[in-house]
DNA sequence: ATTATCTATAGATCTATAGATAATGC
DNA sequence: ATTATCTATAGATCTATAGATAATGC
């Protein structure tokens, strides 16, 4: 039953990356630790061995989902981004999609430390925006990204909201992209 | 026991109102009906005879919720509504303030009938968004609302997810005012 | 000898229902 | 007679822990 030590920190990661999809899919209190262990291939009882509560595995996994936003935007136009963010292959997508946009709204009602996950990954995506704008850091370029950043997640959120087959679930959408989008990428 | 036929839609209502603003504190997964009705005044027995189920509460709750913010915003000049929208009042008021902000990232994972409602709520707050701007209602001026809409959804939602000792959290909420409030308001 | 994972379970939830109670409303 | 609300509880969760098992690692 045991398993080496390069194994079992495999197996923790294995389940930390599990649990960001599934948090982003059914929130955190969608899915319990035991249906948790079970997607990720163990059973409840080795958790708490790994974990020291629901609610560590919670913060650890926020930030693991946040690396990801940033890993995906990596070196991409920041116009070419926004375009895949605000599309609907994003917004149907939860469980792969942007942890942000999943899961900030739970966050708000989390303990600091899953907070501090989040505030942390908004840092870093800010950096990366400023960074693919090409742009001095000014105080005025932060806010720019700051309000950018909030009306696309905005978008997801709202259109995420609607039932699936309501015509307002791709307007929102579209109309963020032609706010934000130069022209002639907003096909 | 029985009361009148008025006291009881009167108390009916009052169930609704009580979980609008617990739903919006803790999350539609954050209360349980027994401790709701407790709120309300009641007791977990007489639930299943006033609503089919938790879900249907959760319908109507967020319906409720989503005619406050129309209630609260109207007559009001919209730059004046949207800079109360993202104070610091507003963020740290979960249970009193936009349902929309509160709840939109719950409602994603909701049967049809709660995001119907979702839905409904915008395409409400759409509508009193044109009246206020008083400016007729075209393709693009609805465009340019829900790109509004969205920034400022989004402003309370990032703010609220951040730890309330973080800078960013009232960062979040300045910038958005600052790109989105004309200079004189923003002061 | 140590330990990663397993089985099993305690105790506290949560949604929903059954049946009693005491008031309204015909 | 009807019914709004109550008490009590069934059955299904959920978080967390105890102790067993079988492999690693000294």
């Amino acid at each position: 039953m045991k398993v080496t030590k390069a194994q079992a920190q495999a197996n923790r990661t294995h389940v930390v990356e599990t649990a960001s999809t599934l948090f982003r899919e059914r929130g955190y209190d969608g899915i319990g630790v035991a249906d948790l262990m079970a997607a990720a291939g163990f059973t409840v009882g080795g958790f708490y061995k790994q974990f020291g509560s629901k609610t560590d595995l919670m913060a650890e996994a926020s930030s693991c989902g946040l690396a990801q936003i940033l890993a995906a935007s990596d070196g991409e136009d920041l116009s070419v981004f926004l375009g895949k963010y605000l599309s609907r292959e994003h917004r149907d997508a939860r469980a792969t999609g942007c942890t942000l946009a999943a899961l900030a709204g739970d966050a708000a009602r989390q303990p600091e430390t899953v907070k501090a996950a989040f505030a942390d990954g908004i840092e870093s995506i800010l950096a990366a925006m400023n960074k693919a704008s090409g742009i001095a850091d000014t105080h005025q370029a932060r806010a720019q990204q700051i309000a950018l950043l909030a009306q696309a997640l905005g978008a997801i959120v709202l259109s995420r909201a609607c039932p699936d087959s309501a015509p307002l679930a791709d307007e929102i959408l579209d109309a963020c992209r032609q706010r934000i989008l130069p022209p002639e990428i907003n096909s």
